[in-house]
DNA sequence: AACCAAGTGGAATGACCTATCCACTTGTGT
DNA sequence: ACACAAGTGGATAGGTCATTCCACTTGGTT
């Protein structure tokens, strides 16, 4: 049918097949845990065999790598939007900023990929950005809050957000799963530096030796 | 000469012979301009065609990636040891610190390899290992003498330090060298966070628009 | 000046990756 | 029940890598 009437206005007009439905499901799912466990940087054709389909039906339904990123990731980004906006709302501002905060980096910790997705900037993938541009003006309100109760530094900037996670992401990068205190560690110190009273607890160090091991595990990465 | 009757103990015996010998500097030269640049995943294929050798010659003198490494930032570390040491001894054991640890991080920030390194553990690797040790015991002896003084917070622990340095990493693999303000925001926020008083100057955020461009430019990796 | 161990470069191997193509299968509207 | 567009998987082309092998060259010693 029309071999190609619809002059490009709407796009998501084509119902998929109920087969095929189902295949792109399986391969969401599949890369779900993929990108958890590898990080972004995860090979096409591992996440095409994880999801039990042929390679050609990922790469027609996600013809570039950052359409799949995005679909797997929407949601999340959606719940991070709507983590800022609870805090925003949350009776104590300082509260709701340290919560949102370590919300935000226990969840770098338990998902590498998710890791990654929060320290860069897709400029296509409207879905995320948009929910990525809601979260931040909550959180540009909630900053503005803190700062009027007298609890946030006047100096902490909104920008210091995304340098703060792209600081986590290095920690657990570096220490992989072998030392899940060290980013806790990096988080309450950089929240002792936020906090205007300077007062906020501190959690424990890790064991030197936990560390490095962590150290030691450094294969493949992405990361850098 | 001695076909090769030392029976293994000594190792370091055999000289090069002249050409080879400067084969090898060329190769460590060129190794540690691409891992400046590219960091520690950069090809072998790559640094051989740098050097203007073969591949067979790269890794007939460096088999393992590590050794090439370990060549590399040998002197690298050295220098580190030197300024712990030379920060222990400084007048004022807080400046010694402060200097100490922005040194370390802006040296991540000019090379990329070197930030990386500062991150991992090469249990082989002796020289450099032991360089390590001794600047982590001339640091240990510092961050006393600094807790002494007043100026350091009583829970800072030695191993903050590595936790910093992955953080920063993890800042400077993001942005690239599109905001390098980042790195510094970050080092600040971290060092008032190490203050007694906690009064240490911060400075300036980066503006949106060089940390939007540094996030979009994240390709390889390394990284992460 | 002649010998040869030490050293060399490039070809070959094999693994893995992205991306495209195409002959076959299948869901679905009629 | 049938037709056929939509969907499929595997083969394939073309890239990058690490690593090994081997026929040739060369520095240094005698």
């Amino acid at each position: 049918m029309e071999p190609s009437s619809e002059s490009g206005v709407c796009k998501r007009v084509r119902r998929l097949r109920s087969d095929a439905e189902q295949n792109r499901d399986r391969i969401i799912e599949a890369a779900r845990q993929v990108y958890r466990r590898e990080g972004l940087n995860a090979s096409m054709a591992g996440i095409a065999r994880a999801a039990g389909v042929g390679i050609a039906t990922l790469f027609r339904r996600f013809p570039t790598r950052m359409d799949l990123i995005a679909a797997v990731f929407e949601d999340a980004m959606r719940q991070c939007r709507d983590g800022a906006v609870a805090a925003r709302d949350a009776e104590s501002a300082w509260e709701g900023f340290r919560g949102y905060v370590e919300t935000l980096c226990a969840l770098q910790a338990s998902n590498r990929g998710f890791a990654e997705v929060l320290t860069m900037n897709y400029g296509s993938a409207k879905g995320m950005e948009r929910q990525r541009q809601e979260a931040y003006e909550a959180f540009t309100d909630l900053i503005r809050r803190a700062k009027r109760e007298g609890r946030l530094r006047e100096d902490f900037s909104p920008d210091d957000l995304p340098i703060l996670l792209m600081a986590n992401a290095g920690v657990l990068n570096a220490t992989g799963d072998a030392a899940p205190e060290a980013s806790r560690r990096l988080v309450g110190h950089l929240l002792r530096a936020f906090s205007e009273s300077g007062s906020e607890p501190l959690p424990p160090a890790p064991t030197p030796k936990a560390l490095i091991r962590g150290m030691a595990r450094q294969r493949r990465a992405g990361g850098a």
